[in-house]
RNA sequence: GGAGAGGUGGCAGAGUGGUCGAUUGCGACGGUCUUGAAAACCGCUGAACCGAAAGGUUCCGGGGGUUCGAAUCCCUCCCUCUCCGCCA
C-alpha cells in the first residue's frame, strides 16, 4: 500500500497519477487526510495521559517506599479518571487506525509516469519485438493436438486423477519440462541470481504480505484444516522472506530465483482461451524476485526485462513486449512489462511473463527495508519477474517447431532435454 | 498421534511486581595502534508513532485480565524446540 506520507504530502500528484489507472481517489484520500488527522490528534491527547499517569505510578512508589501512605491513596484515587480516559483514547486510536488501514489497502500503487493511458488489452504500448513467425503449412497442428499425436501431454487422464488443469506429462514431454526448468535456473544463476527452494505452501501473514489476501484470496487453493494456501506463483514465499526485514545497504540488490510449482484456481475462465495448455490449475514457473534500493529499482527492471529478452531469444521464438497501459497494469504495480511469444497454430500471442517494479508499495506492506550508514531504515523497491512460465512456452514450442520429422528443440535446449526432436 | 520444555534486542543469554527499552557476551559500526590486516584497547549500537524542536508514548510471541505500577502474576490463543510413536 502507499504510505501516508506521500498521500499527505502530495495529495493532488496521487489523485491525479490514480487516475490512469481509471481510480478516483478524490473521496478516499480526503477521508485518509481526515482519519490521519484525527489519529495524530488522538495519539497526542493519548501520549499526554500516559505520560501523566506514568509519572504518578513513579510517585506513588516513591511515597511507599518513604511510608507516606496517606499521600500514595490520594495519588492512587486520582488514578481512576486517568485511567478512564485513556481507555477512550486508546478505543478511538485504534477505530481510526483499523479504518485508516482498510482505506488504504484500497487505493491501488501509482502507475508511473511512462505508463500508457488506456483502457485495456488493446491500448497496451509494443516496446520491442523479435523473434521471426516460422510459415506454417495448412495442415498444422494446434499444440493440444500434437501432444496427442506424440504422446507426451495427457489431459484426459489429469481429468481423471485431479480434475481439468491439471495435465500429466508423460516421456519426452515430462523431460522437456524438466529440461526447461533447468534451463531457466541455470541461466538465472548465471545471470547473479540466487537460486532457492521456497515452500508451496504459505501461512495467511505470508498471503497478505504480498497482497494476495484480502482480495485475491478466491484465486488460491486453501487447506482449510490448517489454514494454509498453495502458492499461486513463488514470488509469494520467496518475496515474504523479507518481510519484518530491515535488511543492510551492503545486501542490495538482493536477486533471487526459484523453481515453483503454481496452483491457481482460475475461478471464472471458461472457453476457448482455456484450451490445452493456454491456462491450467497447476503449472511450472521460475520465477525472479529482486529487492533493490528506490534509485536503483528501474534500472533493475530493465536488467529483468533484458534478462527475460536473453531467454526467449535462445528458445529461437518470436516475441513481444508490452508495457501495460493503466487499465490493464495490475493494482500493485508501478510499472509492468509483459512478455508474449507468438503461438503459430493457434496464431495468438501468449502471456509468458509479467515483469513488475511494484516500488514501495509492496514493501510497505511487507516491512522490507533497508539502513544505510548513519540514516534511519527505510523501504526498499520490490521486483519481479516470470522467468519464465512453462506451459505457453511449451504450447509455442511445440507449435512453432512442428516438422515433418517431428517437434524440433531450439539448440540452447537440447543439452539439458538430451533429445533434438520429440518424435 | 502421546509426553515435556520454551518464546526477551542481529544472535546468544540474564532478568520473576517499581527509576528495565531491559545486565552481560558475541556480532556490527566508529576510533586508537599498524605499511596493511589481525589481536588488544576505547567508544557506540533496536524499532514504530506523535512533535518544528525539546521531549513524549508504545513495543520483552499475539490478545485479554489483576495492579497506582507488569518482561515479571493470572487467563487465552499462536508458534517453536526436545523425547517417544509412525513415516519419506
Amino acid at each position: 500500500m502507499l504510505t501516508l506520507k506521500v498521500i499527505t504530502e502530495n495529495t493532488d500528484d496521487v489523485i491525479r497519477r490514480l487516475a490512469k489507472k481509471h481510480f478516483d481517489g478524490k473521496e478516499i484520500i480526503g477521508k485518509v487526510l481526515d482519519l490521519d488527522k484525527k489519529r495524530r490528534n488522538t495519539q497526542a491527547s493519548l501520549d499526554a495521559s500516559l505520560a501523566e499517569l506514568n509519572v504518578l505510578s513513579k510517585s506513588i512508589g516513591s511515597l511507599m517506599k518513604d511510608g507516606k501512605k496517606a499521600e500514595a491513596e490520594e495519588a492512587k484515587a486520582k488514578t481512576v479518571q486517568l485511567k478512564e480516559n485513556n481507555k477512550t483514547f486508546e478505543n478511538d486510536m485504534r477505530d481510526a487506525e483499523t479504518e485508516l488501514q482498510n482505506l488504504l489497502v484500497l487505493i491501488p500503487n501509482l502507475p508511473a509516469e511512462i505508463v500508457p493511458e488506456g483502457n485495456g488489452a488493446d491500448d497496451n504500448l509494443t516496446v520491442k519485438t523479435g523473434g521471426a513467425v516460422p510459415e506454417l503449412s495448412a495442415d498444422a497442428l494446434p499444440h493440444w493436438e500434437l501432444a496427442k499425436r506424440y504422446d507426451i501431454i495427457d489431459f484426459e487422464l489429469g481429468v481423471k486423477i485431479t480434475g481439468a488443469g491439471f495435465p500429466v506429462y508423460k516421456g519426452k514431454g515430462a523431460r522437456l519440462q524438466r529440461a526447461l526448468i533447468s534451463f531457466f535456473l541455470d541461466n538465472a544463476r548465471e545471470a547473479g541470481y540466487l537460486e532457492v527452494q521456497p515452500p508451496y505452501v504459505v501461512n495467511t501473514a505470508s498471503g497478505y504480505g504480498t497482497g494476495q489476501l484480502p482480495d485475491k484470496e478466491g484465486q488460491m487453493y486453501h487447506c482449510n484444516e490448517d489454514d494454509l494456501y498453495l502458492i499461486p506463483t513463488a514470488e509469494v514465499p520467496v518475496t515474504n522472506i523479507y518481510r519484518d526485514v530491515i535488511l543492510n545497504e551492503s545486501e542490495l540488490p538482493i536477486k533471487n530465483a526459484a523453481y515453483s510449482a503454481c496452483f491457481r484456481r482460475e475461478a471464472g475462465s471458461y472457453g476457448k482461451d482455456v484450451r490445452g495448455l493456454n491456462r491450467l490449475h497447476q503449472f511450472d514457473k521460475v520465477e525472479i524476485v529482486r529487492i533493490d534500493k528506490p534509485e536503483h529499482s528501474y534500472e533493475s527492471l530493465q536488467e529483468m526485462v533484458d534478462y527475460v529478452q536473453s531467454l526467449v531469444d535462445k528458445l529461437e521464438l518470436p516475441w513481444r513486449i508490452l508495457r501495460l497501459c493503466g487499465g490493464d497494469i495490475s493494482f500493485t504495480s508501478a510499472l509492468t512489462y509483459d512478455f508474449e511469444v507468438f503461438s503459430a497454430a493457434q496464431k495468438r500471442w501468449l502471456e509468458v511473463s509479467s515483469v513488475s517494479n511494484f516500488e514501495s508499495y509492496q514493501a510497505n506492506r511487507l516491512k522490507c527495508r533497508y539502513k544505510s550508514a548513519d540514516k534511519k531504515p527505510q523501504l526498499c523497491h520490490t521486483l519481479n519477474g516470470s522467468a519464465l512460465a512453462l506451459p505457453r512456452i511449451v504450447a509455442a514450442l511445440l507449435e512453432n517447431n512442428q516438422t515433418p520429422k517431428g517437434i524440433r528443440i531450439p539448440k540452447a535446449l537440447v543439452p539439458y532435454t538430451g533429445f533434438e526432436y520429440i518424435d
